[in-house]
DNA sequence: CGCTGCCTTGATCTTCTTCAAAACGTGTGG
DNA sequence: CCACACGTTTTGAAGAAGATCAAGGCAGCG
């Protein structure tokens, strides 16, 4: 009965080291950290940002990589990734652009801990860590930001944390659904959709569960009408009832 | 066969509102956010900030409250807890004297998302987060001190994720424990002694299991001589082993 | 002593993972 | 345009892991 058409998803596709002068200008300017810094600083700051082009699934930098940079998604979608030994990998977070992710501060730790790809096709500005620190250490009002930004990922892990502790699969896929789509989402007829394309072992992978458990999961909730679902896409029809589940308030 | 000795934990014992001006310069200077200030500076900055005591359990502030406060340990444990709708709490992190909890930023939430409550008798430093914003503003390193330590307790938080996310309960149980001893722990003739009086019921909620899992793990831990535990408390004996367990290499 | 919590241990039951197979979509090449 | 082949998704059934329930033991304390 619910008609499942191929992708609605955009397409998005970024050629690799596309980013023209002005378009990097345009998106530092984007990026909260640099809001209200004086035209001239940001060109100055934007020149010591080097620019680079990924394909989908091409990995920025890996696990146990020496931590050197930081990065800024400037276009596409990236995805923070931890291995175990045992070969399962856990998605930390989808990033969008604006967002940073590599190494943040002069940190006692130099590997990174995470692996870092990207979804779709991507382009990430990256600076030195020690040139990040000059930044800060120049504009305090940067510092700031990254601090909030920071702060708020900090207690969305925890929220995470929380939710795997404590909720059963369905409600943690009923968690993961709504903050994805609110984050990467955009409003359609069919609902709020979610702008990626993601996989039912992506899925499996964001709320730490299995693949198979997720499409039970996900099917459940396109019988029910909470969410329109297809091949590789997701998108949400009734957020209030979806938080019901997800506050164990809801039906089963 | 293992001797289960009375409690070994120091007792420690803060009494409410103790601490004097000097105690909380002392404090304050030995926070890693105001190292390198003048002295001047440092005592000016004491000013702003309001001291409290708490007993064993008692609640600090609880999720929902208006967010307005930074808070610091200035001695004793503080403990961070989510509830959940269910009635179930998760213990997200157990803090050390040193450590900030409370709001950091100038954020969008004004509302407390986490519980913050007293393990042990502990006084706790707080500051308005205006004010604070204004010291971070003024002292580019303490800005960046702040984000390291942010971004430390973040890619923490991360781990700890991807451990629910991946593991077994004997192995999550094999993470926390030495997680707890190095950062609470004290080196005695038994093992690495957690300073912490913890209950199984504890563990547990760190764990993100029931108290009789825990208890299982426990008990099979002391059988193997990896760990030395008592009603309330656990040493670590064989760090190794753990870190073995916890990786899967282990032995079930 | 006897009481009160905490801890342990066993038994049962639910949930979820895992394995396996079939159905479906998508893109390909005839 | 159709048929095929591949990867993804769905679904079922078996099994494992862990939660829950319940009872008994142990320590500290009045």
């Amino acid at each position: 009965m619910p008609i499942r058409r191929s992708t609605p998803l955009d397409d998005e596709w970024v050629e690799s080291h596309m980013c023209s002068v002005d378009l990097r200008l345009h998106i530092l300017s984007q990026v909260p950290f640099f809001c209200g810094l004086p035209q001239g600083d940001l060109a100055k700051i934007n020149g010591q940002f080097i620019e680079r082009g990924y394909e989908p699934h091409q990995t920025i930098y890996y696990t146990g990589d020496p931590a050197r940079r930081l990065y800024v998604v400037a276009d596409g979608r990236v995805k923070l990734i931890h291995h175990t030994l045992e070969g399962k990998d856990v998605t930390l977070d989808f990033l969008q652009p604006g967002e940073l992710f590599g190494t943040l501060g002069l940190e006692t730790e130099d590997a990174y801990r995470e692996t870092a790809q990207a979804q779709t096709h991507a382009c990430a500005l990256s600076i030195g860590r020690q040139e990040f620190r000059g930044l800060l250490n120049r504009y305090a009002s940067m510092a700031l930001k990254v601090i909030d930004v920071t702060a708020e990922r900090l207690r969305d892990s925890q929220e995470m944390v929380s939710q795997l502790s404590a909720h059963s699969v369905e409600q943690r896929v009923a968690f993961i659904l709504p903050r994805l789509a609110e984050k990467l989402g955009e409003e359609r007829p069919i609902g709020r959709l979610i702008q990626l394309p993601l996989s039912r072992r992506d899925l499996a992978e964001m709320a730490g569960t299995s693949p198979e458990s997720v499409s039970r999961v996900v099917s459940q909730f396109r019988d029910q009408g909470l969410i329109e679902a297809g091949r590789r896409w997701v998108a949400i029809r009734d957020a209030e009832a979806l938080q019901a589940v997800k506050a164990g308030t809801g039906p089963s």
